[in-house]
DNA sequence: CTTTCAAATGTGCACGCACACATTTAATTT
DNA sequence: AAATTAAATGTGTGCGTGCACATTTGAAAG
């Protein structure tokens, strides 16, 4: 191991027995390479490690790299503001490297403005896209327009299975429901009753809004924890019946916990919870969301899974610009750790860098 | 606002109506300069604002800078392997850009190893330390001495509130200790008692597993929760008493819980705790190490509190460089979010890139 | 055998800065 | 007035890379 001097491309060159020239096609493959030097240096290439001095390049190529960030309108959505504050501060922090992230802010119970935005952000023909596609069947099509346009494209938030993306971002949600389920059931005795609730626009549509439902279910089963009865509820809450529902719900006697699958929806449940008093129901939400905030401090809140919005939406773009400038394969698949915040430990993750 | 082109010291240098030459000696007030010039140019610097391309700067002085890294010896501890690995991945990350850290692994059982190496490290004069002070009466000096030769010097593990480092890293003890507490008692009905115990070479000079003692019964206090009692035992797994000492702990037929401040602690009491068919009583201690993973699987363990050491030691080296090279200001406290690991949790936090 | 031409390969400059070195200026001594 | 000297200022090169352009090579066509 030699330590000190880096491997640099005129190196490269002497050892191949080829010009820097060569060896700079040969790595940024753009042809015009015999035979026998592309083996030469691909041969070297091997054998040793070779690590481009990313200082240098970013002086040399005055390139610009524009990014196009897909995304619901932050200001309709605190979730989602978290995922925007994500792609600000990726904008600043590769801004010096000659990176723009433009922002197109579709309304996320509009499916029209998902579908007309990708069309736009298609025309632009940006360089690279990030995209949270929470519309499945809008989100398909396209992926097919990036593909013909061959622009890499990063999905975070919720994964696509017919999507070819770069990568993907986000957390194992079938485990998120898990964790969930394991919380919710430490110190408890049955028998009793658990309640998952799905308090969204239109849950129909949302197959990872039940991909946690079924984690949260599969742990009872593989842990024969039989004695606990789980009853699941779609809400719309901005439905005339939403009130009636939920105070039946908390009426039952067993209930003994709360699971919302969506963050938004954690903040409803606590208010509820507070509004009648129950104070010994466990309820477990999603995210440091500034509403879920004041229920977890007051205790009505127990337990939140934090899926990390702004992180995602960083890491994002960060793959992107790994993949378009330094050629570095973005992960498959990047699952985030399923943080797990409580009244304790949430002020340790509002204050660290990372949030 | 002119986003596109940015000042650079040549357009300085025009507009003052002097050569870059002088302008670079301005900028680094390294004298040679006649007070007209001077003042030329810093009239010119005061109207415009001048960012200069650290890009450049880094590729155009080449620099060699030498961090030491004062941690206990990493073979000794798998607690302090992890941070070890921290250090190597820094190494790795930074090596191209001409920086060489120096690891000093001391004894961690040995005060004077500790005070010997600290010496050795200013012998050499580095351009940066990090260093995980634990042994708290050896580090002050050791801190007078870098001061003196004006090395700048983060902490990370343990603060020092004597020192006047950069930066320290590490974790709120105190609030680490309210989340072991918060998470012993949900859930739990008393009246019963909860153990914390310090499972250690020599407690009584740790004063950071004292801390987490302490915010561990100020949760109880704050929460008034009297009707569970607190009992605390300074252990030392190699003394002849111990294992008499663990047996008649958990033969208490009241013991609900057991809270354990270090991270080799912490498997040493789970494998008690599964030696005795104990399986009922909640155990709760530190960091994701190898042997603790065991345990935590098997449902021995029922919380961890990561610790994170090897991203504190990377982001130790990170500020030095970021303060060397880029002239950035480190966060005078860089506190570490106080990750709550679990059965359902620690595969995801496995698999994710930070670890 | 020369000419043509494209493919292959090599060379040189720019990026913005730091730093060493060369040159100019002005004050002082001889 | 010439020589000496230090201070002030200017010039040039290198850092590693990307890219445009120049040059060489070799084969086919004339």
């Amino acid at each position: 191991m030699d330590i000190g001097k880096n491997i640099r491309i005129k190196d490269i060159a002497k050892l191949a027995g080829v010009s820097v020239g060569t060896v700079d096609r040969v790595l940024h493959n753009r042809g015009r390479v015999s035979e026998e030097a592309l083996k030469k240096v691909t041969e070297v290439m091997n054998q040793i490690d070779y690590k481009p001095n990313l200082i240098a390049r970013t002086l040399g190529s005055n390139k610009n790299y524009r990014i196009a960030a897909l995304i619901p309108d932050p200001t309709l959505d605190p979730y989602w503001a978290q995922s925007n504050l994500g792609i600000i501060q990726a904008q600043t922090e590769w801004a010096q490297y000659g990176v723009v992230v433009d922002t197109f802010p579709f309304d996320l119970y509009n499916k029209d403005s998902f579908h007309r935005l990708a069309r736009e952000v298609v025309e632009q023909s940006p360089d690279g896209i990030v995209i949270a596609p929470i519309f499945y069947h809008e989100s398909v099509p396209a992926f097919e327009l990036f593909q013909k346009k061959e622009i890499p494209y990063v999905l975070f938030n919720t994964n696509i299975h017919e999507a070819k993306p770069l990568g993907f971002i986000g957390q194992n949600l079938n485990q998120s429901g898990r964790v969930g389920a394991q919380l919710m059931i430490l110190g408890q005795h049955g028998p009793g009753i658990f309640a998952v609730l799905h308090i969204d626009e239109d849950v129909q549509d949302s197959v990872h809004l039940l991909e946690k439902e079924k984690g949260f279910r599969d742990y009872f089963e593989e842990k024969s924890k039989s004695r606990f009865e789980i009853i699941d509820y779609n809400l719309n809450p901005h439905s005339p019946s939403f009130r009636d529902q939920m105070k039946q719900l908390l009426d039952n006697e067993a209930l003994k916990g709360i699971f919302v699958s969506t963050s938004k929806g954690t903040a409803v449940a606590a208010s509820f919870l507070e509004a009648h008093g129950k104070n010994d129901i466990r309820l477990i939400g999603y995210d440091i969301l500034h509403e879920n905030l004041k229920f977890l401090r007051s205790g009505t809140i127990d337990f939140l899974i934090n899926q990390n919005p702004k992180r995602q939406a960083l890491l994002g773009i960060s793959h992107l610009v790994n993949h378009l400038m330094f050629k570095k394969a973005a992960p498959q698949m990047d699952l985030f750790p399923l943080e797990i915040i409580t009244q304790q430990n949430v002020d340790s993750y509002l204050g660290s860098g990372i949030h």
